[in-house]
DNA sequence: GCTTGAATTGAACCTATGTTCAGTTAATTG
DNA sequence: CAATTAACTGAACATAGGTTCAATTCAAGC
């Protein structure tokens, strides 16, 4: 056997990476194999090799294609004036696109370790940009005398970790809406940082 | 060579453990091999087998000990009557726990999915003790009208995200004093859930 | 329908892995 | 000091890993 009935790029290429993306998410990049990524599509492993040149882009494209993806639509929101607002939205937001696509901001977010000196400095730049614009929202809650926070960095980090936990244990069709989860998250966001609700 | 001068299961027990827990937090328990444990001990990779039956029992023994520990450091706190108090207790303890022992913390939250189903059955027992500790409090202080949240249970959830985060970026001798950073995150996790600060 | 190029196989290569074990040396005990 | 035990080596085994490539089959365009 050689090329395959129906085979084509546009179709075997993002089945690739739908399928390393799961698998990375689930197991881990250094946990899972060529072979197992390969066999989850139904192709031999060195055919994965038409599609990156190695595991390692494999795994750095998908994470700078996430988090390019993520600025993209967060620059997409309507701009807001009032910083409790923004803050607001940023939450539901966050809370909402994590929700969407768990895998993606999965490994993004466990896999860090796992890239090599020069793709991390890349995706370490896209995870700042992204992170500068919520720490952006609380210096202005600040300055405006909107917000209580001693430091708005610490504040920063503090609140994505929470926000992104949702990743952690909400499932589809669970006891909560979707809609429930992003407000009660952005309710918790904005009390944390003092602004009124 | 065989057998070294000054060699101590007592010495040398520990320091496996060390740096198995070193590394794994550092790389991820599938990234780091044997032969790497073994060289940072100064030891050949068999010599690993007289500590440990297996790979998979060195990260188990490592996550389960320090859940353990976890659990018996937050049950020698001082048992406070009001919710408020007891909130901000645990977040103070539990930041600053996850400060002194970051590379534990780490593996513990990153390698539950590396472990094979018995152990994880174990682990995930002693996790859940801890958060329904959480989660305790808050149920408490919200039957008391002293809390306004909608979902103990995802409060707990959020919480224990927010805090446990701290060890994405706290280091030793930082900007903030480890003193600074318990009183951040407790006064954020206190109005997150709408208790009067 | 034939030719060209795209998609894939399957086997191979080399390295690394977890684990075992007979043999060797240091510490300890009597 | 002899004998025993504890600690460790070094080499080996079997398997699995990432990656390459010549050979093969299908799809597309003329």
């Amino acid at each position: 056997m050689a090329r395959k009935t129906g085979s084509h790029s546009e179709i075997t290429g993002p089945r690739i990476r739908a399928a390393a993306e799961r698998l990375f998410a689930r197991h881990g990049y250094a946990a899972v194999s060529m072979r197992q990524i390969a066999a989850e599509v139904g192709v031999q492993a060195g055919a994965l090799y038409l599609y990156t040149p190695d595991k390692q882009s494999l795994l750095a494209d998908m994470m700078r294609s996430h988090l390019e993806d993520l600025l993209e639509a967060l620059a997409a929101l309507p701009a807001l004036p009032d910083p409790v607002a923004r803050l607001a939205q940023f939450a539901r937001f966050h809370v909402g696109y994590h929700i969407t696509r768990p895998d993606a901001v999965f490994v993004a977010y466990m896999e860090l370790r796992n890239l090599e000196p020069a793709h991390f400095a890349t995706v370490e730049a896209l995870r700042r940009r992204y992170e500068d614009a919520l720490e952006a929202i609380l210096q202005a809650g600040k300055s405006a005398g909107l917000f209580s926070l001693p430091d708005p960095k610490l504040a920063t980090l503090a609140l994505i970790a929470m926000l992104t936990g949702v990743t952690n244990w909400y499932r589809e069709g669970g006891r909560l809406s979707r809609s429930d989860v992003e407000a009660i998250y952005a309710d918790m966001a904005l009390k944390s940082v003092g602004a009124a609700v």
